[in-house]
DNA sequence: CTTGCCCTTGACGTCAACGTCAACTTTTAC
DNA sequence: GTAAAAGTTGACGTTGACGTCAAGGGCAAG
């Protein structure tokens, strides 16, 4: 198959398939006249190099772990390498989570007409992480009437 | 408070609150000489800020946000500002969590030492969307009879 | 033969969220 | 009073995953 039939089937662009020949994801062959021929099998691994970009990997990572995922198996290293990966993507997840959470804590608060009777105002959902506590006052700071960010 | 001391707090650079002011995020009072003065809830809504960014959102989105989140309330407009980045948040997770399982079956498979007789094998892990089916065999690429752990 | 579509390499542009450096002024510490 | 630390604006650099031309080569159809 020709750039042209793995990019549609793929789902990408051509430029996108020869930048990851150019970053050592994909080894088209090549006709006697220098056009890039690719097994079938390029579309799927097309698929999994975009899931795995999107998932935040970065081509260099991809690059590494492709081998030992089309080989399906591998050393002790390709393990942790894959299992580094996967614990990365489950430590955005649960940063993801807090922050959808915290949305939702805002859409609520958003939803009360008069949010003076309303205790979740107590707990600030804008505020994650507390552990500064250095300066209390200030942290209580009356809102001041200064302009708000203009738009 | 200066500006050493919010980024100190909140875990920044100096250079990233002058980038949240650029971006509108932010809007210190000057001195009389011209430094800024931050109040001590800064240090909260740079942080806020930072998740936000973590997330995935754009300082435009930020912007467009911050005065509901300050505000406590908020125009329907707000609310389906908040939705919508929720909604988005929640299908990067979904992608994530995709992701993940993927490379859980991955490992799975890494760690039987002979594949041959793992039923996992029938369903790739690294081909999570099935609708291509063009060529059954070459997804069955025929590893190398020896069992040796490349690499 | 020529039209049109697909392909090639090469090179520069983009976008976001800052990093980094330069040149200078203000504030703080001793 | 002096030096170090911290602040200022301005401007250019970085990174990743491509987009977008530019200038040409290859090939089946009419």
């Amino acid at each position: 198959m020709r750039i042209g039939d793995i990019a549609r089937q793929a789902g990408v662009s051509t430029r996108a398939l020869r930048y990851y020949e150019e970053r050592g994801l994909l080894a088209p062959d090549r006709t006697h006249s220098g056009q890039r021929t690719y097994p079938g099998s390029a579309v799927e691994r097309v698929r999994l190099i975009q899931q795995l970009l999107t998932a935040g990997l970065p081509s260099r990572t991809i690059r590494k772990l492709l081998p030992f995922i089309e080989a399906g198996q591998g050393s002790p290293d390709a393990f942790e390498l894959l299992a580094a990966e996967r614990d990365r993507i489950t430590a955005t997840m649960a940063d993801l989570a807090a922050t959808r959470d915290a949305l939702d804590r805002m859409i609520e608060i958003a939803h009360h007409p008069t949010p003076e009777h309303c205790p979740a105002l107590r707990e600030p959902p804008w505020a994650p992480y507390t552990d500064v506590a250095d300066d209390g006052a200030a942290a209580l700071e009356p809102a001041a009437p200064t302009s708000e960010p203009s738009n």
